[in-house]
DNA sequence: AAAATCTGCAACCGCGATGCC
DNA sequence: GGGCATCGCGGTTGCAGATTT
């Protein structure tokens, strides 16, 4: 409320930065690191604002930077992670070494969308096709009810509609049907905080034993599981993989502390 | 060859979260 | 507990180079 933008002050430069003021920025931070980027800037002699330094040295003068054409594989992280984790662009970074959250972002709206949406449509073609073929085809009734969620950009992710929490926009018992690019369907969950409520909602919830880990009826009946990890962690989502006709199974754990996630596959 | 259009990417903007006084 | 400062994130913009007409 009221708050001064940070570049309003007449006289700091925007736009491109200069090998002269990536320099300065370089050695000051090499020498004092960035305990106040607010108060950067005035030390390292720079006529710009804290916010465009700090842009500067994350996206483009940090030394662990990765430059250069994103590999197959990465491409193939990113693609997975954000049918996932939706436009949680930093938490999408943190899992490719090197690379930036805008870096992701500018890849993801330049090349990988195109290509995720052709994918999808392709295999929306191919399941349309299956299902038409096998009546008998399995479907948990969860799964009937389940949705799209890259029927439009904005439903794409878990969260696309929230502006700060992560996970938490999607309500109690919600299941995701993501469709990617490698002939499958996975439906994750994800669920945030009030983990009783939901596995109250969720009838085929089983309960996480040793006989959990080895039960595979679980893939027959129960293609999302969820629940709190405890031990720091906030909680894991696994999904199942239905490769090509339904025959071939196998999970992913989402497991999320704070706002770092990591999907586990076994 | 010039103009129009497209593409890729660096940088900016606004907002929510968090921390500090 | 409230207000302010700062940080970090995601969306958007603007520009330069590439490509097409």
């Amino acid at each position: 409320m009221g708050r001064a933008p940070c570049c309003e002050k007449m006289g700091l430069k925007k736009g491109p930065w200069t090998p002269e003021e990536d320099r300065l920025l370089i050695a000051h931070i090499k020498k004092h690191g960035h305990p106040n980027w607010r108060a950067l800037p005035k030390l390292a002699g720079l006529l710009r604002c804290g916010k465009s330094c700090r842009l500067r040295w994350i996206n483009y003068l940090r030394p662990d930077i990765k430059r250069g054409n994103f590999s197959k594989e990465e491409e193939e992280t990113i693609i997975n992670l954000h049918d996932m984790l939706g436009n949680r662009w930093s938490a999408i970074a943190a899992r490719l070494p090197g690379r930036t959250d805008n870096e992701i972002k500018n890849v993801w709206h330049t090349h990988l969308k195109k290509k995720a949406a052709a994918v999808l449509k392709q295999n929306q073609k191919a399941n349309n096709n299956n299902n038409n073929n096998s009546d008998d085809h399995k479907q948990n009734s969860k799964t009937t009810t389940a949705h799209d969620h890259r029927s439009s950009e904005s439903a794409m992710s878990p969260q696309a509609s929230s502006s700060g929490d992560e996970l938490s926009s999607v309500t109690t018992g919600e299941i995701n049907n993501n469709y990617n690019n490698s002939d499958q369907y996975c439906m994750d969950k994800y669920v945030k905080g009030d983990h009783e409520q939901n596995v109250d909602s969720f009838e085929s919830f089983p309960v996480i034993d040793e006989s959990f880990w080895t039960d595979t009826s679980l893939s027959e009946n129960s293609s999302n599981l969820t629940s709190d990890f405890g031990g720091g962690l906030n909680e894991f989502a696994i999904g199942h993989h239905d490769y090509g006709g339904g025959m071939d199974f196998w999970y992913n754990i989402l497991v999320t502390s704070g706002t770092d996630s990591l999907t586990l596959p076994f």
